[in-house]
DNA sequence: TATTGTTATACTCTATAACTATA
DNA sequence: TATAGTTATAGAGTATAACAATA
């Protein structure tokens, strides 16, 4: 159920973010560049928790929307580093309006206090299946439990 | 973080049944089955959340697995009946056990009563996302909440 | 030797259209 | 005319491998 949900939560939130050129990923991406300035595509990578080879594309359709520059890393020559331009700076803010406004619609006939709780509970488990935002992927395989032997059941 | 917590959740439950075989949409299919024998594909498609021509492969995997069998459909010449094997009256339940133990192991350091009180809330939630199981797909997409206008923010 | 960004490739999923046989 | 099952095809998304530049 929560797999389910959770595509079309997806879907959902695309079709939110439309309006700004922007799928979930990029809008994802933006936010941990506005978290800290300067990052290199592989630590964006390693935060959103994708490959190093997605993070070139998002980057790319990024540059091309004008919301990121690729500026000269100042410590390693073999990395850019990422900055957000005036443009996102203006958009950004408005684009989270709106992803507060969907979960909220989504979560509109729910107890507050259980919504609160719910995603605390997911965060949990989310840490618990290994799903480790601040975490580098190949850390991750190990965090995972082992799938059970069927032939014990 | 329900969408990212969802896919993983998919991923390592697709481990899990791995032993078996199987993926997750044919567990979801089975167990479709198992709760009303000799429904078309259509029907199934319908209540499992895919187009028809998905569960066509679908049924095609698990009738080579030797788990399902294609019928004659008793009121519809056009329609199969797709009934249970012995083999999967026997696997079944197995791989239910997987699965639970799969949820458990997810929700293990998680207060029982939060566990229900979650799963209550992302049922509810999944209704209002217009993710209606018993519900027919061409239904599915008026009950979208529109998306909002990022004009307005 | 290892890492960053990049490109190419293949593989899976999904969405759409079209066809047939029935209703 | 509409529906059930089927097939084919294109597109998005993902995963893997390889390469040049740099550490």
């Amino acid at each position: 159920m929560i797999s389910q949900l959770g595509a079309r939560i997806s879907q959902q939130f695309a079709e939110h973010l439309q309006p700004f050129g922007l799928r979930p990923a990029h809008f994802g991406v933006l936010v941990r560049i506005a978290r800290d300035e300067g990052q290199s595509q592989q630590q964006l990578a390693d935060h959103v928790g994708v490959h190093r080879n997605v993070m070139v594309s998002l980057v790319d359709d990024l540059e091309e929307r004008g919301l990121v520059e690729r500026r000269r890393h100042p410590e390693d020559r073999r990395a850019h580093a990422i900055h957000l331009t005036e443009a996102a700076v203006e958009l950004l803010p408005r684009a989270e309006e709106v992803a507060a406004q969907f979960e909220a619609s989504l979560f509109a006939d729910i107890d507050p206090a259980d919504h609160a709780l719910v995603l605390d509970v997911l965060r949990r488990v989310s840490e618990r299946a290994g799903l480790v935002p601040e975490l580098h992927p190949a850390l991750i395989d190990s965090r995972r439990p082992a799938p059970v032997d069927p032939e014990s059941c």
